[in-house]
DNA sequence: GTGAAAGCGCTAACAG
DNA sequence: CTGTTAGCGCTTTCAC
């Protein structure tokens, strides 16, 4: 690897010009651009990334924390993150947390070693060491998010997709709806409750916690929750999961009981990862835009990455709402009771 | 940021003190080393990487060059190489080509900026843009390979896996199969056409080009081969996808005829994707060992690393190849024709 | 538009 | 076991 002094002196122009082609080219003459360029191509010459890094003391490196990307729906938002990473000359490294603290811990650690010059939060905790109120490192949360003041968001509308899903099985005649929530402890799961209460209420329904399973997001939970369901005296006529996988589960063990879907039970879910698509039924559940965090998340963390630098206050907290969208499918039909 | 500069004054010991106690604690006394991490924790002090990885020439980082993350055997094999990397100090960067190979060349290039020390390519594609045998930088090449004397590759069983799938089916009676491949280009694909002729050899059957749909690993591709397949005058009583996806797409097709799987039409898959277990019904499969490609493949470039810093040369191409497992579910039944 | 020179924070001889 | 020192390859003032 030849490096910039021997670029130098083979194109016959000082280092701090070769350097100047490379980062900033317009200000460079034609001439002497062209020189050095055809000295750089004949040494097979590329800049060191890492002098150019620490000399700059910025890595153009981002890292999103990411609790499985076995799941699909996160795989989705790290292409978008990826992709608006790149737009901006960021490079996005994965931290797979695995729901584990530690391994987060060790990875959002990374910022403090000037590794990466800023952190996505993927999930519902905040990943630092130090205390909120004195974080210097850039941070945003998305999908699902802690409540920690300062710290920006980008949110997908779990109010508004639960309460439009739940409408719809309201309005095709269901009373007795099974719900199959996410962990009780995450702001999303209370979100997509609330969705669920409002629509409740405007057809004069309480939520009902009898009708309410707590579930994990795994097919497993989904399969569990409607054993469960099935086996009660007055079975409920549809069933709305917080995602798609345990929608999915649920209706490998509705069928088991010989029970059609959507005949004898309709099922929604939540999410549209490219499977739900292809389940038998084809299920009938809310899309989150999982690419579209991308965009407004790297704005926020490239605001933050920027005002650091210039030494700026933070400002107020920002956030951002992403809409959803009902994908009705073959899941739900009205309800045959009625 | 405090610097080590600052360390080594409040600590009242040199530089270079500090700067051990941190790479090498085991060669700093015990007392110098509490010494310096006292002034360091008081201070706030974490070594800045930028400056270590500037200073020896090496970024600890490589990157995952993968066509597609969204694809659920990617990202497990992307979670296998994580903690294989993880496992040697590495950090793990994505690059999401997208099949697009300029995007893959980006990607690649960061290794001649020195930003990553290795690539990992997950396609069957030389991803550099200098000569292979020229080449310097570290690489290995799994998943899918191509086919260059000089890069290790781990791979996947895929003769092997095919040919017990498609012993499977000859073992239950069917003498009619439609296979359901993915593109030519392929070696993998060719390797899995292979196991196929091997099986069918067994029986005294040669493999049908009739029989056999170019398929492109989506579950529309799959829908669309079952499609033409069930229209044929002679109908095949088993259909052999070289992918999960593919199969659950031919499955929604024949489903869609009035038919069952896998009492009128068997169906197997390949690659044993989370969703197997809960396609209706289950789907008969071969596992590939996802997460244990990491192991090999970081075994693999990290020797490269090392030999290539101590300027040794590289010597003879390396090849692990990952052993199979059948997943007998419900989709493969014995044919009824017989 | 270009060159000279300082220095980013750290590691690794080398000497003691 | 510890300190001194050179220097990794680049960017960025400051002159000219």
């Amino acid at each position: 690897m030849s490096d910039i002094k021997k670029v130098s002196e083979t194109a016959g122009v000082s280092i701090a010009t070769v350097s100047r082609t490379f980062s900033s080219p317009d200000i460079v003459s034609q001439k002497t651009r062209a020189k050095v360029q055809k000295a750089a191509k004949e040494l097979g010459y590329h800049p060191n990334s890492l002098a150019r890094n620490f000399r700059v003391q910025r890595s153009y490196s981002i890292i999103a924390l990411v609790p499985d990307m076995t799941n699909p729906f996160f795989a989705r938002v790290i292409g978008g993150l990826e992709k608006a990473a790149n737009n901006r000359g960021y490079t996005l490294l994965l931290g797979n947390t695995g729901h584990n603290i530690e391994i987060e811990k060790k990875y959002a650690n990374l910022a403090q070693t000037s590794l990466v010059d800023g952190i996505i939060q993927l999930s519902a905790h905040y990943p630092l060491e130090c205390e909120p109120s004195l974080r210097k490192i850039p941070l945003v949360n998305i999908c699902e998010c802690f409540n920690e003041p300062n710290v920006p968001q980008v949110i997908f509308d779990n109010v508004g997709g639960a309460r439009a899903i739940m409408k719809l099985l309201l309005e095709k005649q269901h009373r007795n709806i099974g719900i199959v929530t996410g962990p009780n402890e995450s702001p999303l799961n209370e979100e997509r409750i609330k969705g669920c209460e409002e629509a409740l209420y405007e057809y004069g329904i309480k939520l009902d916690p009898d009708n309410m399973y707590t579930g994990d997001f795994t097919f497993e939970e989904g399969y569990r929750a409607a054993d469960i369901f099935l086996k009660r005296e007055t079975k409920p006529t549809a069933i709305f999961c917080f995602n798609d996988e345990m929608a999915i589960g649920s209706m490998k063990r509705i069928k088991e009981d010989g029970l059609r879907v959507p005949h004898d039970m309709s099922v929604a879910g939540f999410d549209d990862i490219h499977f739900a698509a292809y389940s038998d039924p084809p299920l009938t559940t809310v899309a989150q835009p999982a690419e579209a965090f991308g965009e407004p998340a790297l704005n926020f963390l490239c605001d933050q990455i920027d005002r650091t630098r210039d030494n700026q206050n933070y400002n107020a907290p920002e956030r951002k709402i992403l809409p959803y969208e009902l994908v009705i499918r073959d899941s739900v039909a009205t309800c045959a009771k009625n």
